[in-house]
DNA sequence: TCTAATGTCTGTAGTAACTGCAGGCTCAAG
DNA sequence: CTTGAGCCTGCAGTTACTACAGACATTAGA
């Protein structure tokens, strides 16, 4: 399987896939004599690893250190249940950001009459 | 008032108003002979602007086009509410996207034994 | 068999929004 | 007159990619 066919299975962008190598996430696979990169379900498996981690939040980094456990085959459930409860604090923390800006620009543009006039609620929040 | 003094005034990065004046969302101060830049009350309430509205989650550009409106006396409530109301419909998304990364990552860690054993409903969830 | 169109390779640059540092002036205090 | 703080410039590093350019490889069609 060559790069764009691992793309294809995955659903990773073409250039991310050959990024994740470089940055040692992907291990370096085989090559054929002109050079081109041969993947086989093991790549696959682990780039899918990777995206679903990207799609749960965690960074590249998050990743890489659970990866390493289990690549040492030193994983513990209670290892990673706590990295993954840190992980959600942080998004709990994210969610709080957001709901405070969301209920601040609401009620703002709440203010606004929406006119073709100067003055504006939002823009005497922001100066203030 | 100096660099720092501008900084201290507005809690910004010392390096962030520099930052700002490259991209050409602050003006160019006057300088002194020897070239340290001056500040004034009209810089001061300028950087508090693009401050309170990164704080509400626009981006440099979205501040940007606030501030071109502004600068060029063109504004209007119903302009700048419909900006708002469309970063207000982003910030939303992103609220939704989290959740349901919160509702997974906690649905997830609650099968968590917690254990010393290497098996982990979440590398499972990750892994199939 | 030749050619044209993909596919792959490498290295590098660009994105967003900063942050920090090195090396060199300038300024104020003691 | 020296010392330490503050300011200057330009550039490198951060996160997680994405996209190119220019060169080589492979494959499908005429």
């Amino acid at each position: 399987m060559h790069r764009a066919a691992l793309a294809r299975r995955t659903g990773c962008n073409l250039e991310t896939i050959r990024y994740y190598e470089k940055i040692g996430m992907m291990p370096e696979p085989p090559r054929t004599e002109a050079g081109y990169r041969v993947y086989d379900g093991g790549h696959v498996e682990r780039l899918r690893f990777i995206l679903r981690a990207r799609e749960l939040g965690f960074s590249l980094s998050e990743i890489r250190g659970l990866l390493a456990l289990v690549d040492h085959g030193t994983q513990t459930c209670a290892e990673v249940k706590e990295r993954t409860e840190r992980h959600l604090a942080d998004v709990r923390e994210k969610i709080a950001d957001l709901r405070r800006i969301e209920r601040i620009l609401a009620e703002t543009a709440a203010k606004c009459s929406g006119d073709e006039v100067p003055d504006c609620p939002v823009l005497e929040a922001l100066t203030s």
